[in-house]
Order: structure tokens, then C-alpha cells, then sequence
DNA sequence: CTTCTTGTTACTGA
DNA sequence: ATCAGTAACAAGAA
């Protein structure tokens, strides 16, 4: 699945490929994976440019030259992006957006959860406004972190799943932060003391930006934006590693257990 | 064949 | 208000 660390890839690989280049048609092969109608997507799209990308927890937004419009995507699942001058169309190709110098940008979806869509600049700031924190951010301080624990009643795998408390974090990056931090999914996160709250804090940030410097995690459908697998997957800890022993005591074996609707992996006996 | 998984939203009930 | 739990969405893997 794509978080914050794949996300993050892919807009840097796209920064470097297709801002400034004149998109000059649109192919939409799956209606739905457009929100918009079709018809004003490829008429807002062709002869525009893009200006600027950002990225806020999984979601990234297009910014163009031409009229303020934002085109936000989020790839839920399985969705990939992939900038290609080849012809690289598979029965999972959504969207094709085409480019003066015949490049082409991919979208992706086996399972068909991801979108496009075009907004204009207030709702793009709506979305993005409604979403947590993203932990990437310079106001992202362990000041911050320790407010929102402990004004939550519910669970640490609960709140880092929570868009809407902290952006970007997802099944993969939860378990692997949780048992960088030594603590379990489940305990409850206004009942944390400080040093674990400090120990969560650098946990989220070093998993990440480890996870940004390996270019992600790839153990099912996440390429980046050039369809290559990225490199975090060997660094897993928990995820996917149940009944594996523990990296770090090599004592006992790896929890599977279900913790806020949500497959979530731990050491019972490294975390807290 | 059934069941599970995944991110997000919507809903229900406590 | 706040939280937990679950269904829904799609499609592939087991």
C-alpha cells in the first residue's frame, strides 16, 4: 500500500519528469477512476501545465498554470503512477496523460480504490486542511505529539492509522513504528508517559525517513514513479514477519493480532 | 467455493 | 462528544 514514504517517492520522482511539460490529451479507459465528468477532466488537463506538486499524508495535488485547478490523487491501495516515454499499458491502466514529448504519465489500479480529481483551489485546501498533521512537517514537534495523545482515549495503533489526527500512516509504517518504539498497538495513548512518548516520536520520524531513503515498501502492487519496487521491504521488522522470530530479542515470535480493525503485527515480549 | 486483506467513509450503538 | 465495531467498495491471493 501506498503511505507516506511511497507517496512521498513518487512525487519526487514526478518532480523531476513532468513539471512544465504540456500535457496534450488524456486518455480516461475507466470512468470511475475519475470523479470528475470525463469531459471536463481532459478539457481542464489538455495544453495545461503542471506547475507544482505537493503532497499532504497519502494525498498528492497537482498544482497547474492555467486557472488555479488542483488534481488531487490518492492511490488508495494499489494504485500506481508511472512516467514513461514507452508504451507501458496494462488491463490495469486508468488514465493515460499525454505530454508534448510524447511521455506519458501512468495511472494505475488493479483494485480500482485510487482516484483522480480535479478541484479548484479552495476545495483542494479543504481537503488537505481536514487531514492530521503530516509527520514530515516542521510543526510536527514532540510538543505537538504528546497534546494529541493525550487528548485521545483509544488505542496508539488507532490514532496513527487516524488521517484525520496524523496523515500518511499506514498498516506497514504503524507496526514498524510501534516496535521501533518498543510499545504496543494497543496500549491506550493518553495513558503513555513521557519517555515512551518521546521514544514514539523519533520512532515516527526515523521509520520514515528510512522508509523516504529506501524508497519505500514493496511487498504487493507499490512501484514508484519509474515502476521500480522500492527497497524498505527488507528492512520490515513485524510486517508480514508473524510466527518469524523477532529481530530484535530472537525469542519469541511475532503477534498477529486484530487492533482497531486492523491486522496488526508485534514482539509480546520487546513492547510495552 | 469461501475468506481475508487493504484505505477510507459512513453508519450504528455504547 | 467520543470511541469501537462493521459494512461497503474491488479484486486478487490463499
Amino acid at each position: 500500500m501506498p503511505e507516506l514514504p511511497e507517496v512521498e517517492t513518487i512525487k519526487r520522482d514526478l518532480e523531476n519528469n513532468v513539471i512544465r511539460k504540456t500535457i496534450t490529451s488524456v486518455q480516461v479507459l475507466k470512468n470511475n477512476s475519475v470523479k470528475n465528468s470525463v469531459q471536463t477532466f481532459k478539457n481542464i488537463l489538455r495544453f495545461n501545465q503542471i506547475k507544482n506538486i505537493e503532497r499532504k499524508g497519502k494525498y498528492l495535488a497537482f498544482e497547474f498554470k492555467k486557472d488555479h485547478n488542483f488534481l488531487i490523487i490518492h492511490l488508495r491501495m494499489t494504485g500506481q503512477l508511472i512516467y514513461s516515454k514507452k508504451d507501458i499499458q496494462n488491463k490495469h491502466t486508468r488514465v493515460i496523460i499525454h505530454f508534448k514529448d510524447h511521455s506519458k504519465l501512468y495511472f494505475n489500479d488493479i483494485r480500482r480504490f485510487g482516484y483522480l480529481q480535479i478541484v479548484n483551489k479552495k476545495d483542494k485546501e479543504l481537503i488537505f486542511d481536514k487531514l492530521g498533521i503530516d509527520p514530515t512537517d516542521k510543526g510536527f514537534t514532540y510538543e505537538f505529539l504528546n497534546t494529541i495523545l493525550k487528548s485521545k482515549k483509544s488505542s496508539l495503533k488507532s490514532v496513527l492509522l487516524n488521517q484525520n489526527i496524523i496523515s500518511g500512516i499506514g498498516n506497514i509504517y504503524a507496526d514498524e513504528i510501534c516496535f521501533d518504539a518498543k510499545l504496543k498497538p494497543y496500549r491506550k495513548t493518553n495513558a503513555l508517559n513521557p519517555k515512551e512518548v518521546l521514544r514514539l516520536f523519533n520512532s515516527i520520524r526515523k521509520i520514515l525517513d528510512l522508509a523516504i531513503k529506501h524508497r519505500g515498501t514493496s511487498f504487493s502492487d507499490y512501484v514508484d514513479a519509474n515502476g521500480k519496487m522500492g527497497n524498505f521491504t527488507k528492512h520490515l521488522k513485524v510486517y508480514k514477519k508473524e510466527r518469524e522470530r523477532c529481530a530484535n530479542c530472537n525469542n519469541y515470535s511475532i503477534t498477529k493480532l486484530k487492533i482497531a480493525g486492523r491486522m496488526t503485527r508485534f514482539c509480546k515480549n520487546c513492547q510495552r
